[in-house]
DNA sequence: TATGAATGAGCCTTCATTCAT
DNA sequence: CATGAATGAAGGCTCATTCAT
C-alpha cells in the first residue's frame, strides 16, 4: 500500500515533469511563432519528445495554450505573494516592489507571450478566463498594500490607482514586445514615475 | 484624352474601394480569429469577392496585414493632426484631447486588433516598422504639446513623462482586449487621472 | 468592293500580326517555364498585350501551343525546301546541307522548346500530329536526297539510315537542352560525321 | 539492442517501400501528364497513400521527381555494370551491348519519362546534375569499350564517336515519345546500324 | 479593338490529431 | 511509456478563361 502511494506520487512527480518539459518547449516555440503559427510538431521537435506522447499529457493543442496561461501567472502570483510579507505601509517600499514585479514582466522572453496571451484572451474564453483570474487576484493584493494611504483616498480613487498601475503594466508589456528599440530601463523608469504619481501623496 | 484621364481617375478610384472592401473585410476576420487564424477564403467571403481577385489588389495575405496597420494608423494619425490646432497651452485642454485620443483607440471594435498588432509586431520586422512609425509620429506631438509646461520640467522628464502615457495607452488597448468585462468608462477614468498626475503641476 | 477587299486583307495582316506577337512572347515564356508552367498572364505582359485580347487570336493556350508548334516546324521546311534546289547529287554538298539544317535546330533559343514539344507530343494528340506531319515531310526529301545514293542501297536501307539521321537531329536537341555545358560545335561535328559514315560510300 | 536493430532496419525497409510505392505512382502520373501537369493529390491517389503521408518520406514534389532521376539512372548505371564485364574487345559483341542498353531505354514505359527529364534539366539545375552525372559515368564507360578500338582512332575522333553515339540514344527516346507510330524494332535497327557504322573499322 | 476585373477550381504544402506497434 | 506513420481537411496562392466596359 505505502509502496502503492509512493509509486503513485513518483508517477505524479513524473508526469509533472514531462508536462513542463513540453510548456517550456511550447513556450519557445509560441514566442517564436505565435499560438497559431507554432505546430505540435515543431513543439514535439523542440521538447525531444513524439507528438503521440504529448497528447498523453495534454488533451489539444488549447490545453497546452491554457496550462502555459496558468503556469504564467502561477509563477507572477508567487512573486507576488513572496514579497507580500516584506511590504511595509512605507511609500519608497511599496514602489519599489511594484516596480520589482513587473521589471519581471517584460523580461524580453517573457513579454511577447504576454501580449500574445492577452490578444488571445479577447477571442478564447478559456484563456480570458486564465487572465481575468490572475487580474483579480493581483488587484486584491494592490488593493491590501494601498489600504495604509487609504485615509486620504476614497474607494473609487483607489480603484481608479490600481486601475491605472495594471494598464501602465499591461503597456510595458506591450512596448516591450512592438518596439525593438525599446530600452527595459527607461520603460521601468516610466513606470517608477507613474507609480509615484499616482499613489504619491 | 479627357476621357482617357477620367477613365484612369475611375480606375483608380475604384481600385481604392476595392482594397478599402478588403480590409474591411480583413479587420472583421482578423478582430475574430487573428491574423493567423483568418483565412484568406473567410476574408473574400466576408468581402464578397472571390480569392483570386483579392490577390489582384494585394500581393500577399501580409500584403493585407500591413495594409491595414498603415489603415489604422493612419486614422490615428488623422485624428492627431485634426485636434492638433485646437490645443492650446492650457493644462485642462491637453488632458481632455489626449483623452479624447485614446478614446478612440479602445472602441471595441478597434483594440483587439491594436493587440493583435502589437503582438505580431514582436515577430515580423514590417510590422514592427509601421508601429514605429506612427510611435515616433505621436511623440512627436505630444512633446509639442507638452513644452509649454517644459519650464519645470527637463527634457529627459518630459520623455519620461511621454513614455508613461504611450505606455498607458498601450495598456488601455490590451485591457479592454482582454477582459471582457471591463469598463471603457472606468479605463478612461483611470487614463485621465494618470495623465493629469504626469503633467499636472 | 475592291476597297473591302483591301480593308479584309488589312485585317488579315493586323491579324497575323497580333499572333505572331502572341507567339513570341509564348515562346519566351515556355522555353524559360515550360508550356505547363508558363501562364496566360505572364505570357500577356510579355506580349504587351492584355488577357483578353490574347483570347481574340487563339481560343486557348493550347492553341497558342500548337500553333507554336506548327510555325516552328513550317520554319524549318521553309529552310528545307529553300535549300533543296541547291542539294546536287554530290556526296560532300548534301552532308553539308544537312548539319546546316540542324545547327538551325540547335541554336540555344530554339532546343529546349523542341524538347519540350517532343515531350508533350507523347501525351498530347494535336501536337503529336504536327510532329508526324513534319517528320513525314523531312523524310521525303530526305529520301529525294538519298535516291542518287541508291544504286547500293535497298529501300529498306535507305529508310534506316533516314531514321538514323532524324534519331541523331532528335538528339542533338535533347543533348544541347539537357547539357548545359555541351559545346554546340562538337555536337555539330559528331552529327556531321554520324551522316558521313551513314551515307558514305 | 539485438531487436531495438532488428527495429530500426524494419524501419529502414518500409522507408524505401514507401518512398518507391511513392515513386512508382509518381512515374505513372509523370509519364501521362508530365512532371508539371500531374498533381500532388492524383499521385496520392495512385499510390493509395494520403498526400500528407508522401510529405513525410519527400520534402517536396520536386524532391520526388530528382528522386526519380536519380532511380532511372541508377537502374541504367545497373545494366551498364553488369553487362561491363562481358564486354570482350570484339566488334559485334560490342554494338550488341550497346544496342541492348539502348533498347532498355526505349521500352515504351520509359521513354516519355526520360524525354520529360532531359526536357526538364534545361530548367532545373539540379535535374541538370543528375542528367550530368550520369552522362559522365556512360562515356567514362564507353571510353574504356572504344579503346581496343584505338589504334586507328584518336582520341579526338574517339570522343566523337562517344557523342554520336550518345545523341543517337537520346534520339531514340525522343523518337519512341513523340511518334505514336514509331516501330521500336525500326528504331533499334537504325541504332544498331549507326553504332557499326561509327566503330566499325 | 482592347482592357483587365472577376471567378472559383485546383495547385503544393502543412496541420492537429489518432492509433497500431 | 513512447513512437511516428497515417489521415485528409484546410492553408495561402495561381490558374485559364470569361465578360462588361
Amino acid at each position: 500500500m505505502a509502496r502503492s502511494i509512493a509509486a503513485i506520487t513518483r508517477r505524479q512527480e513524473r508526469t509533472a515533469l514531462r508536462q513542463d518539459q513540453v510548456l517550456d518547449a511550447a513556450e519557445v516555440c509560441f514566442r517564436a511563432e505565435g499560438f497559431h503559427g507554432a505546430s505540435m510538431s515543431r513543439i514535439s521537435a523542440q521538447a525531444k519528445m513524439s507528438v503521440g506522447h504529448i497528447y498523453q499529457y495534454f488533451d489539444s493543442k488549447e490545453a497546452i495554450i491554457i496550462a502555459l496561461c496558468e503556469r504564467r501567472f502561477s509563477e507572477f502570483e508567487r512573486l507576488l505573494l513572496d514579497s507580500e510579507r516584506e511590504y511595509r505601509s512605507e511609500y519608497a517600499s511599496l514602489v519599489e516592489a511594484w516596480t520589482a514585479h513587473f521589471a519581471w514582466w517584460i523580461e524580453p522572453v517573457r513579454a511577447p507571450l504576454t501580449l500574445e496571451i492577452m490578444s488571445e484572451a479577447g477571442r478564447n474564453p478559456k484563456v480570458a478566463d486564465v487572465v481575468m483570474k490572475i487580474d483579480r487576484r493581483f488587484r486584491e493584493i494592490a488593493r491590501q498594500s494601498l489600504i495604509p494611504f487609504a485615509p486620504p483616498l476614497s474607494e473609487e480613487e483607489i480603484e481608479d490607482r490600481i486601475e491605472a498601475i495594471v494598464m501602465v503594466s499591461h503597456g510595458m508589456t506591450s512596448r516591450m514586445t512592438a518596439d525593438r528599440a525599446a530600452n527595459p530601463e527607461r520603460l521601468i523608469a516610466a513606470f517608477r514615475l507613474t507609480v509615484q504619481k499616482l499613489i504619491g501623496s
